[in-house]
DNA sequence: TATTGTTATACTCTATAACTATA
DNA sequence: TATAGTTATAGAGTATAACAATA
């Protein structure tokens, strides 16, 4: 009996993720937000690091990085120890840039949230836990 | 009291949607699996009215239409009335594509329902169409 | 000699502009 | 003259290969 849940659960989840996808940030790239957004997140990285996090090669990065520091989001700064590594980080304009981005996202979401009876709210609240656990690590 | 869940929901959806996407079909874009489900959906459709659902320019459609035809997956059809337009529709290759696709999708998701306790599971069989509500049409 | 990041180059996907055929 | 689709061309974004600096 999990086949028909599977399939529309699928359909279900990947319908809304377009859609709040569309609910886009002006002058980035989503790769540029997503690398911002796990910078934050870990703290200062290295630039294959945050590669290997975001699954991207390290050139792709390199230009990703390049584009978040001309903007003045990001920064590298020389590993303290290993003269090769380079460490990124957010800067504090990122940082504002990132919690704006989330308030205009959530701003959507809470809209239509709204609009649905007490008893659909629980059942949301319980479901995202799961939903995560789905995703695995 | 919306908004704690609308974050925790936005980056839960989020994060189970990109984990299916790695689901990925061999052999074709994101774009054509797309457009060949929609022409299934839909029944035969003009190129045009194919672009303006999938949201992209009719030159970009003419790229991912032509690939699905040089596949075999989709074909071309003369309208019968106007013959500016150009009907595209799947073939029966291209509907076995997609129902195998599907399969193959349902069947990780499933597996991981199948880890689940009962009660998780009728929570997002009622968490289903409640998401479905919310992406719109 | 191995590793980290960058530069050089190419491929995919999508866009706009110009063109052809038909209404 | 307007519309549907295609072809020509350009711009993102990401990849692999070659290179420079450092371990």
């Amino acid at each position: 009996m999990t086949a028909p849940l599977g399939s529309a659960l699928r359909i279900s989840v990947m319908r809304l993720s377009r859609r709040m996808r569309q609910e886009r940030t002006e002058g980035l790239s989503a790769s540029q937000v997503a690398a911002l957004a796990t910078m934050e997140r870990q703290g200062p990285l290295s630039l294959g690091e945050l590669a290997a996090l975001e699954r991207v090669q390290p050139p792709s990065m390199t230009r990703v990085v390049t584009g978040l520091v001309d903007a003045g989001l990001a920064e590298r700064t020389p590993h303290p120890t290993d003269r090769r590594q380079v460490l990124v980080s957010v800067t504090e304009s990122g940082r504002q840039l990132l919690a704006a981005d989330r308030r205009r996202r959530d701003e959507w979401l809470a809209e239509r949230l709204r609009e649905l009876p007490q008893k659909d709210l629980e059942i949301l609240r319980a479901a995202a836990p799961i939903l995560d656990r789905l995703a695995g690590t």
